[in-house]
DNA sequence: ATCTCTGCAAACCATTTGCACGCTT
DNA sequence: AAGCGTGCAAATGGTTTGCAGAGAT
């Protein structure tokens, strides 16, 4: 391991290379939960970042977290998912522009690398006039595959059924 | 008026038809919840129906306002647009597949049609196996013009000054 | 008679906030 | 010495929930 580190380690160094690069002190806590953000593989939310970092460091608040996730998102190192009916927020290490599709049933979360969406991005800044930053993630809603062959009898989602499986309040 | 109706009347009433083709009643409350929801020109809040039809029935209850909403979106009557970093949830009566742009700074949001958003969704539907029913809002998020001009220094976002200027807890 | 819908009001709980202490610069 | 960052713990407040009564079918 000399040129090339584990996916994990360079993500991890990323991080903190962004925190670095606007001044901000890497200080212990903000390692592990950039650490703890590079360790999870999917869409980690707060409560799950809190978690990890907290195995490592027992003392460590809930709103240091919050500040460093926040602190992260705004110097555009990881965008917030903002899911519409989940309790937690999410966050997403690939700031690529891309689209994320959310399932109402299990509340799985799939990253989708669609070629148009950075067009889109652009055609919207220009006939808007806003000046749109990615840090927040595009999200589209339906129903996974599994769910679909699971729940055989619902296939859209006015069914008067069991919604929702995993979630809930908000 | 024998053939057209004003855009606040149709509205109102396409509302009320897809709740009674569901099997829904259509008890007065809800006439009155999709009369304000019509009668609002941008994206209203549940906490702005709310008031509007308190107005007309000051007996009505925040729960029967969120069990319509919910009801309407579950029936794809209405959008739900659920904004990062918004305290409340806005709701588009624009259901046509369409971008919604939320400024950072003064909240607003902008509706755009862009072409290729149905290629889009279409194209997320395919290649990831879910069923796409776009019943909450696709949302981007960036500095709308006017801040963009008004807070001259702040271009981006990594600013450190004022962010958001209207709302923001969550 | 049955079932849906509404009003009421308490409960929920993720997120936010204020302050004081500690550590870095 | 000055300031950023953290821990702590309480507050916040939009949204949800349970239940009983009213109204529709």
């Amino acid at each position: 391991m000399s040129t090339a580190a584990s996916p994990t380690e360079t993500e991890t160094a990323r991080l903190l290379r962004v925190l670095e690069a606007a001044g901000k002190r890497n200080t212990a806590q903000r390692v592990a939960i950039c650490r703890a953000l590079a360790a999870h593989p999917g869409h980690p939310t707060v409560a799950e970042v809190f978690a990890s970092v907290r195995e490592e460091f027992p003392m460590m608040s809930q709103a240091t977290v919050y500040n460093t996730l926040e602190t992260l998102r705004e110097l555009g190192a990881i965008i917030q998912l903002d899911i519409a009916n989940h309790d937690h927020i999410h966050y997403d290490l690939d700031v690529r522009p891309h689209v994320n599709v959310v399932c109402r049933h299990c509340e799985n979360i799939a990253d989708l690398h669609i070629e148009s969406v950075t067009a889109l991005i652009e055609e919207a800044g220009a006939r808007s006039g806003f000046e749109i930053n990615h840090t927040a993630g595009l999200i589209l809603y339906g129903v996974c595959p599994e769910c679909r062959s699971g729940f055989s009898d619902l296939g859209a989602e006015q069914s008067s059924g069991a919604e929702q499986s995993a979630g809930g309040r908000r």
